[in-house]
RNA sequence: AGGGGUAUGGGGUAAUUGGCAGCCCGACGGUUUCUGGUUCCGUUAGUCUAGGUUCGAGUCCUGGUACCCCUGCCA
């Protein structure tokens, strides 16, 4: 069991510990995490996931994973796969793994027992009938003709509808509650349904199938779970889920308890909405560095302890909120900046040649070698060689004519330091016939090798480059949001109005030769431009995970 | 309209259950730095509202207000 001190302050804690403390179950805790296999998990599902996983760990319980595959419709084992993979990624092993479609016999015994005690009916209405009989807020709903009929002539009914014998859509079997009932969801909800499509699982063996609010509680409670994790919008069914329970006399039942999910701004986490940015061709696909998904996130270069920590810290509350991305982001860099091996690239190139660079007996110029830090935060990450010589690649940005107030980097006349190198200082440059400048010449100060003037004189910036014969071709993609506005979907009721035409633009540059050695998906920080996840498929390609907290950004916005 | 929930600085979240409103993100100012990154220090600003109980209220009571969820044979 983890330290109390250590363990997050929530509601939920405050009920699993009591329910610990006053030996409960023998004080026993037991979760699970139980999504339906019809899409891929994206960041919402990360929370509920650390949610789940969390509580299980610090309590020393165990957290199952469950598919819960009740709608035929809409699953596939390969959605199965893939959270798994996800779950995993994220640092977490379920405990088992199991399938709501495990239970679908003990379900079917159970739903029995419950035609048998009266509690339970075939119904002949269709949808729009049930529905429209309902009732609805404030209006009392009326009960169906199909009532009243006997236990012995629905448990007839029932055993025909599992065998077969009836259309789809043609009878349901619903649980006989009270159709007056203030909560909708105990107006004699539907607990099966007939659908003669194959389940990705038990194929044809079954043409009826469990409804959610029968199958949910009834296969925690076939599990042992003691503390069932939802979000809000489940809190209504809480009711109904006690219910059912109740009915079968289960011992020790599960207890639910709801959290509000995980919102984003500028992310979309519906699954239709992905979806639909994936069909259309907006995104590449599922794993597209954009979208939230958690094979995006991951190929975005987003550390799953990151993530973790974030959902953490966001908390688990009762209140809808919605997080900024930009906190998220936070804690990427944060994680980025301890672990993540620096290198020198240049992404938009400009030349700088050092008019006074030594040439050798040949005539060429001469190349020097320098031991640069891998990575400031962590001494222990040891050290890099890179050539140098008098022809480099700078940023763009890096360089102006006529410098603005209070930018530091090279401009004519300003002398700066090459970081690791020498202290260089601009003279001239030379333009194209548009006025363009499209090379700086420069001199350097042979004295300050490695970085340092022995007359001690300070520079007020050190810039990145890369030596222009020794430096390697490189490819990066850079993100922008997806989504123009904060909350995508509230403004148009869709989330693709408000789509990025940019979100994407990929720029070719040039990088120092060590970046060759970066493994697939490693993260990289290119210094002072952020940080960049090594593509896994193609070569020499790096996704922007996120850029670096930049000060002179916000000095050029405050105008 | 009926039922169920939720309100704490700009955003998020705590408060030993009636006892000094704390933390994270951001913003701002300074510090450190061979990355305008990082570090460190500081500043800013909050209990939805109107009453009530109490020595004392974010917490309890009463009345408002705002927002979320619920009328699938989805989950």
């Amino acid at each position: 069991m983890t330290d109390p001190s250590a363990m997050p302050s929530n509601f939920i804690y405050d009920a699993v510990r009591a329910d610990v403390e006053q030996g409960k179950r023998d004080g026993r805790v037991q979760t699970r995490f139980p999504p339906e296999p019809n899409g891929y998990l994206h960041i919402g599902h990360a929370k509920a996931i650390v949610v789940d996983f969390g509580v299980a760990a610090d309590f020393g319980g165990i957290c199952l994973l469950r598919l819960d595959d009740t709608n035929p419709e809409t699953e596939e084992t390969s959605f199965v796969e893939a959270i798994i993979k996800d779950i995993q990624w994220l640092g977490y092993e379920p405990a088992d793994v199991r399938y709501a479609s495990d239970y679908f016999q003990q379900l079917y015994d159970w739903a029995e027992r419950l035609v048998e005690k009266g509690l339970a009916y075939v119904d002949d209405q269709d949808g729009e009938a049930i529905s429209a009989g309902r009732g609805g807020f404030g209006k009392p709903g009326v009960n169906s003709p199909y009532r009243d009929r006997s236990p012995e002539e629905n448990l007839e009914l029932f055993r025909r509808m599992r065998d077969g014998e009836f259309g789809e859509g043609s009878r349901v079997l619903r649980a006989k509650i009270d159709m007056n009932h203030e909560n909708m969801q105990m107006r004699d909800p539907v607990m099966y349904r007939i659908r003669r499509v194959a389940h990705h699982r038990t194929g044809d063996a079954w043409s009826i199938y469990p409804t959610y609010d029968w199958a949910h509680g009834q296969s925690d409670a076939i599990e042992g779970t003691t503390h069932s994790i939802c979000t809000l919008e489940f809190e209504s069914h809480r009711p109904l889920y006690d219910w059912f329970l109740e009915q079968l006399e289960v011992v020790d039942a599960p207890r639910q308890y709801e959290f509000a999910r995980l919102e984003l701004t500028h992310t979309v986490t519906s699954k239709r909405r992905l979806a639909k940015l994936v069909m259309d061709g907006v995104v590449d696909g599922w794993d597209d560095a954009r979208m939230p998904t958690l094979q995006g996130l991951r190929r975005r270069g987003y550390p799953a302890t990151a993530i973790r920590s974030f959902c953490r810290e966001v908390g688990t509350t009762r209140t809808n909120s919605r997080q900024s991305i930009e906190a998220l982001e936070s804690y990427v860099r944060r994680e980025l900046n301890a672990t993540s091996q620096r290198r020198m690239a240049v992404l938009n190139p400009l030349k700088l040649t050092i008019t006074n660079w030594p040439k050798d007996e040949s005539g060429a110029p001469v190349i020097e070698r320098f031991e640069l830090t891998n990575n400031p935060e962590r001494a222990e990450d040891g050290t890099r060689e890179v050539e140098f010589s008098g022809e480099l690649w700078i940023e763009q940005d890096d360089f102006r004519e006529v410098p603005p107030p209070k930018y530091f980097r090279l401009s004519p006349g300003r002398e700066v330091r090459l970081r690791g190198a020498y202290f260089v200082t601009a003279t001239d440059v030379v333009k194209d016939d548009n006025g363009e400048v499209i090379e700086v010449l420069a001199t350097y100060d042979p004295a300050s090798k490695g970085g340092n003037s022995p007359d001690g004189r300070k520079v007020k910036s050190t810039m990145h480059w890369v030596s222009a014969a020794h430096a390697v071709p490189l490819k990066a993609a850079l993100y922008e949001r997806l989504f123009t506005t904060e909350a995508p979907g509230e403004a148009t009721g869709e989330a693709l109005d408000d789509l990025n035409p940019d979100s994407r633009k990929v720029v070719e540059g040039w990088g120092e030769a060590a970046l060759t050695d970066a493994q697939p998906g490693e993260v990289v920080q290119f210094e002072r431009l952020g940080y960049f996840a090594t593509d896994l498929d193609e070569d020499m390609v790096f996704h922007r995970t996120v850029g670096l907290r930049d000060e002179w950004a916000a000095i050029q916005k405050r105008g």
